[in-house]
DNA sequence: TATTGTTATACTCTATAACTATA
DNA sequence: TATAGTTATAGAGTATAACAATA
């Protein structure tokens, strides 16, 4: 592939990511806070869990958590096999805001789907085994 | 395309990009700093059309300028024909800053690439105009 | 009066360093 | 002694409101 096309490609992939981001159901929900919500959804976990896969640093994390606790998207409980550790968990309405930013975000991607050929769209399914070898590496 | 599979698009090229993004050349440029310099590379602008272009508002863009200004990444000067106006260029230095950044992302995109196979590559160059489409809605 | 740029001030997110409690 | 969580403090980025200069 030619240096040329791998920039164009790479420079794509952040604006169209960039745009997606734009359209998030709470202005006040910043990515981290996002991203942890939507990693709780599948099951609970601890700070430091949290912290290294927001890649963000254990007390920043802790900020986070204290704002989404005091919004009442999570509740923080202690670990009753390790009293060191605290088990994070998602609210309702935790779930409801991720859901609302999923709609939200979905519908605006729909709208730009819905603009493409039939051959354009079946590229886009091509190409999500791909990137999901590329933005699971490691 | 199923809902499902909009979401899982969605969420891919959002995670890939945070991968590219997370190789920086300067690890104190944010993502509006190397909007700017990549912006200026084309041709000079004034600080509103920059604002708008990032989408920040003026004082924080302003904000932006006088960092890259300290740092000798950009130059301001008046406008001849509108007094009102300011002229942002980038300097050489800005030009070195964005030509390294540039490099690292490629290169760590281009190690990415030679893990798939050539069907897989060619399948990300077809998505590139599929991409530009959404990229540039609006 | 409208536009362009800027300054003043405050809030959010993040980091490093230091502290507490438990294993 | 090591680990998990937290608190204290500071720096970067952004926003709203207000001000200055020019069209």
């Amino acid at each position: 592939m030619a240096e040329d096309t791998v920039d164009e490609l790479r420079m794509l992939l952040q604006r169209t990511a960039r745009r997606i981001r734009n359209n998030r159901a709470d202005g006040t929900m910043s990515d981290t806070k996002m991203g942890v919500l939507f990693r709780l959804e599948g099951s609970p976990a601890t700070p430091s869990q949290l912290a290294e896969r927001e890649r963000v640093t254990p007390p920043s994390m802790n900020r986070t958590l204290n704002v989404l606790e005091e919004a009442g998207l999570v509740s923080r409980a202690p670990d009753p096999d390790d009293a060191r550790k605290v088990v994070v968990t998602i609210t309702r309405a935790g779930e409801a805001v991720i859901a609302e930013t999923r709609r939200l975000r979905t519908e605006w991607f729909s709208e730009r789907l819905a603009e493409l050929t039939p051959h354009e769209r079946a590229t886009l399914e091509a190409v999500i085994p791909v990137l999901r070898h590329i933005a699971e590496h490691e």
